[in-house]
DNA sequence: AAATATACGGAAAACGTTTAATATTATAAG
DNA sequence: CTTATAATATTAAACGTTTTCCGTATATTT
């Protein structure tokens, strides 16, 4: 491993120099300067970052914090903040607090468990990281720590609960405003909706863009015909179900899982999904264009959250203060595929 | 921030014996030991892993390199690699060659262009890494920078080709022969078989693996029944057809994609799969899982390959000797679901 | 040609650790 | 009470950088 030594003895220069010159610092001459660039190539240099962030206090480093990367859109935003990083010029780490378990053999831990994360933030400290982008709802346990460290803070993919540190996060109502606008456009009159729990913060938002968009649309809203689901597919037959019933044209489902269940009830029933039933799902899984018919679904701006998380943490690091920027909501993009169709 | 130092200065001892105290090293009484450890912890001190590295030249830290870890198993092996590391008290950094192209407005990256990687590699070396694991296939372009700067490497989850570097696989020969074997314990007397491309070596190693099963269980084997895929469900579905054509009473298809198709195109004639076809996949992907009837496929070990692959670098660390080991195959199993259940 | 300003290069300290060599203290033996 | 020995603590150098301050050489002005 060549160092800046090496170079200065090869160039009969003091490290001084070669560091000033290696770093495109003033007071050194083209002449010499282009002289270092030679010969650190030459030795096939790579500057030892550990030593630099040593010395500077800061390793130009961001960290990325998930509470599971192997659920399922997680990759996407790591990769696009990675992305964003690399174009900045800013190295990542990453690193997985796996909260959920994946294999049966590994232990899950404890969500509730402040000590993984603790850990995990003090070790990123102790890399002298910038700034940290957390992935997750659990944000809470950490932001503190950080906080007391002067560590910048960002929080992508969640639902805002502190109003102190940024959140980035998609548009649930606006996108829900949307589905349901496309729905009555398709010519749907009777729309039911198969909701996530009552609890979910999302269902929420998304209800009240459902209403909003049937109050602009001048169809009125029968509540009895929005039913609580619990995100999984069991749930979404057995309330497609009660919806045939009760005779709707279409079904707005908060996943698609859910909307899965719907199409299972449908296809079983022998009801023409797109045609004598509209259906919209939630999430642009893989499955949703996998299935037959192909289902229409929401697809999530999961490179935008990226994007938008470490633009925010460069203005943060820049010293611009966005400490109080709150909640930044992204508009998320309607796929339209084959259970929409109309007929 | 809290140094040792600091510590140094509220116990009135020097850093020295600050450093082997909280090192547990030798010649410490356990009365100051103890003394340190309370202020240290007092102090929420947290060791600089910069400096440490810096002073060590070893960080304890393994490097994973993957090609794309959006890529569907990706992510699962990464985590299991990471488990593996925080396990055995190792670091890990991350980093995505980002090869394949996922969102529109990031331009891909060139699969032969060398700088990506060597710019990776060498990130790795300068901030320096022990190991490195890598994911995919194009490791051959880094292999022998790794090797030049000695730190060690493992390929996981690729074919190998160089000898001299180990390969953590699994093993597709072996997984043939049982998919094979229970088609023929279901009752399929002409099984028929979807493969990926001529050039893949999976596709060679399955199909020698499902002859010799064909051999063990005295079904002759047809050739013709044997038809070239390119793992996507087009090729499945039309594949499936002339199958069909041929009287197959069992399609093993090289992947849940293909699978995919084949399942399309039953559902479409009416035939049913699981009774009047026996259909089977590869891979478990999730739409494995959720497409009707259930596809029955094969699980790769996805937490063993990344588990073996941190032994070994682990190994290797440990200074015993495992360049000549060449490849590791670690078995698959099969998952079996709807689609094989036989009438 | 001398005085002054400017450009360039170097010496040295610092970042927070670890560790070999050394110094100090406590303990045991004579 | 010495002296030898073991146990414990300290000093100082080193890892590879960056950066401040200072010295020297060159260029510019008188």
């Amino acid at each position: 491993m060549s160092t800046i030594r090496k170079i200065s003895e090869r160039t009969n220069l003091s490290i001084a120099t070669v560091s000033k010159a290696l770093n495109g610092k003033s007071g050194v001459k083209k002449e010499t300067r282009d002289m270092v660039l030679a010969v650190a190539s030459e030795l096939n240099y790579q500057p030892n970052l550990n030593a630099r962030s040593l010395k500077n206090g800061s390793s130009r480093t961001i960290g990325i914090i998930t509470e599971d990367f192997t659920v399922f859109n997680a990759p996407f935003i790591m990769d696009s903040i990675a992305a964003a990083c690399d174009e900045a010029g800013y190295h990542y780490i990453i690193s997985n607090l796996r909260f959920y378990q994946r294999f049966g053999n590994i232990p899950s831990r404890d969500v509730e468990s402040e000590a993984v994360a603790h850990a995990t933030v003090r070790d990123m400290f102790s890399r002298q990281v910038d700034g940290i982008v957390y992935l997750g709802c659990h944000s809470h346990r950490i932001v503190s720590l950080a906080e007391y460290q002067g560590v910048r803070f960002v929080c992508a993919y969640c639902i805002s609960s502190d109003p102190s540190i940024p959140y980035i996060n998609y548009n649930d109502e606006k996108a829900a405003f949307e589905v349901t606008e496309l729905l009555i456009r398709r010519g749907a009159t009777n729309i039911g909706m198969i909701t996530g729990p009552v609890e979910s913060m999302h269902a929420a938002n998304r209800i009240r863009g459902h209403q909003e968009a049937l109050y602009a649309g001048g169809v009125p809203y029968n509540p009895r015909m929005t039913l609580t689901g619990d995100w999984e597919r069991d749930s979404g037959y057995q309330l497609a179900e009660a919806l045939v019933g009760m005779g709707v044209d279409a079904i707005f489902a908060h996943n698609d899982v859910m909307a899965l269940g719907v199409l299972d009830y449908c296809n079983k029933k022998g009801i023409g999904v797109g045609k004598d039933l509209l259906l919209i799902g939630f999430d642009n899984r893989e499955i949703s264009k996998v299935c037959r018919p192909a289902l229409s679904t929401v697809a999530l701006p999961l490179y935008e959250i990226g994007q938008t998380a470490i633009r925010l943490m460069l203005e943060m690091l820049r010293g611009e203060d966005r400490s109080r920027i709150g909640e930044i909501t992204l508009d998320c993009s309607i796929v339209e595929r084959e259970s929409t169709l109309g007929s």
